[in-house]
DNA sequence: GACAAGCCTGCACGCGTGTGCAGACTTGCA
DNA sequence: TGCAAGTCTGCACACGCGTGCAGGCTTGTC
């Protein structure tokens, strides 16, 4: 159609386009676009029907340059996050570019703390910053945009510098205590990982905890770093003495398939009839028949929500108040846990 | 210290602030960042100088609005390609920032064909538009940013009207098929991926030409849509005659792990004593040992320069000649084909 | 018919940066 | 010392858009 190829041609659409077509003003143009301009109703009718022809929407970077507002929120990840990261990952991203936000990625090598490669790329203004690698510091994140509050997921709430989204994984783990209590079991071993890692810490605070509250008994414990083949190596540390532990408890998924896989591979004790598993964090491959893990899913809708809820509050402080949404760690309850009888 | 408080204050610092420092104009402040612009070396180094102290970098944003040339390179991706993408999508992005570039990226829900929520989204000037998503077509991509050239990833190289980067997949499958050959395979089965998909088509197309070639047998072939669900609910078709394929050839990796459990689970049938397994992608799970799968991988990295040589390409079309990357498939041999003996 | 009030529009400036252009200053040479 | 050539800098405008402000027009009322 005609509007097609005229509007294939060489450039982007200018609001001075649309003011001709629509014989106004290219200040009318533009507050045909405004939510809060004074506008007569009929010339913004008559504006927008020349922007859908010539299929024109204002440029938002520009518009963030007149406003002096932002609508970038950057996003740092970490390739570590390859396994567990893509459902909260995309959540964001999308939860983002549905509040009209442009989400940029900052993708840091793992050994990155951010330190030079954050400056060097944040190179213009934002208006959040989500940080979802754990290998950067509040302070880095702090230092890398100072005109900012950067947001940490799943981050120790030590700095009142930094706005931090924590999931509720003691909820979860609390729960599945209580599950693996009523079903008999009474001691478990325990999968930590990365100790720098908050994530880690946190989930193993609130297992001990748990664990002595209901006089179970932390048999048995090592470290998987939170990765697939350091779990493996670690495996054989928890089946290793006399009496194996009634369940094992992983500080992720991945961990407790290496544990189900060294277990299958290499020795004769079968999950969950043996020993039972649970996992945490409930990524694609646990449904799989030949995992079928019990886990627990954090509430990635809601954290997802809490960091637009945040960016929301600040861009509107007095208005629009803040609520944190709260986290609900859900029971995913398959087949890897058993029944014990003492 | 003291820098750090300072420029801790609210707003970003501006050239203005800089050029006040060093007791120069703006212009020259503008011009000490600039590669080609005419200053002299003692005002450019005192110029830097000035601007490290403040913490100081062009706003690469207006810096875009004023020479009407954008560095944001909008990648386009879809919630399927959350198993095999990590990796290619954390390549692209990594290239793309090191390069200079701000990428952007717009997330589609499975079912979306982008022809609205791209155009809803694409509302800035941008270099470049990059689709990993093939639920999007060729046309959609066109009209979403009239006035670029998107980059296609693994899709058909139909249209003029874009530039197309696909993995060498052809000559992989053609290596892997001589190698089974060599190890005594004559029947092989095939599991297809999305029949929508280019990918998909692609690979049967290949490995149907290179068995053909061999003179061997393509006994058997069932869909899967390149997920593992379906591909475990197909995977009896692929074993239920009386004979059993050779080799079972899965056009990616996660059915390949479809087939395994299934084969696992439910049959007798031994890997690869029984039945030879090849998957194609490499994704993380192909090397732990309960799957050691052999796969076929992408050069993930030629494609990801690929896309930055067109960019590049582009930006100085006269001088920088594009010269595409010639990519190679890799065969990752691991543990799951076997030898034949007729 | 005159005037006031209110609705609406265009003008003009600003957001932070790049860059052509003119002019100032330096340098070299006669 | 005078002049030309060359080197560098600041001015001013532009990029596309938002918005305060002044003024024009319409409408209603007396």
């Amino acid at each position: 159609m005609s509007t097609a190829s005229r509007s294939d041609a060489g450039r982007r659409v200018r609001a001075t386009d649309v003011a001709e077509l629509a014989g106004v003003s290219r200040s009318a143009v533009s507050r045909a676009f405004s939510q809060t301009a004074y506008i007569a109703p009929e010339t913004k009718a008559r504006v927008l029907k020349a922007a859908a022809e010539l299929d024109y929407s204002p440029d938002t970077l520009a518009s963030s340059l007149a406003k002096g507002r932002s609508n970038i929120v950057v996003v740092v990840i970490n390739q570590v996050d390859a396994i567990r990261g893509p459902s909260l990952h995309s959540a964001l991203i999308r939860s983002l570019q549905d509040s009209g936000r442009l989400p940029v990625v900052l993708s840091l090598s793992p050994t990155d703390d951010g330190a030079t490669s954050l400056k060097r790329h944040l190179t213009f203004p934002v208006e959040g910053l989500i940080v979802m690698s754990d290998s950067v510091s509040v302070e880095v994140a702090r230092h890398a945009v100072p005109y900012v509050r950067p947001i940490m997921l799943n981050f120790e709430r030590t700095s009142a510098d930094v706005d931090s989204i924590v999931a509720n994984d003691a909820a979860g783990i609390a729960e599945m205590v209580n599950h693996l209590w009523d079903t008999g079991h009474r001691s478990v071993g325990f999968m930590a990982g990365r100790s720098s890692s908050f994530s880690s810490t946190m989930r193993w605070n609130a297992l001990a905890l748990e664990i002595a509250r209901k006089g179970m008994n932390l048999a048995v414990e090592a470290n998987g770093e939170f990765t697939y083949d350091q779990a493996y190596e670690a495996a054989p540390a928890l089946v290793a003495g006399e009496k194996l532990p009634d369940a094992i408890f992983c500080a992720n998924d991945v961990m407790a398939f290496a544990v189900m896989d060294y277990l299958r591979l290499n020795t004769q004790h079968r999950v969950p009839e043996d020993v039972s598993i649970v996992g945490f964090d409930d990524v694609f491959m646990a449904s799989w028949p030949i995992y079928n893990l019990s886990t627990i899913r954090q509430d990635i809708d809601s954290m997802a929500a809490a960091v637009i809820a945040i960016l929301e509050h600040r861009r509107d402080p007095q208005t629009r108040k803040f609520d944190p949404p709260t986290m609900v760690a859900e029971l995913v309850l398959r087949g890897t846990i058993g029944r014990r009888t003492q």
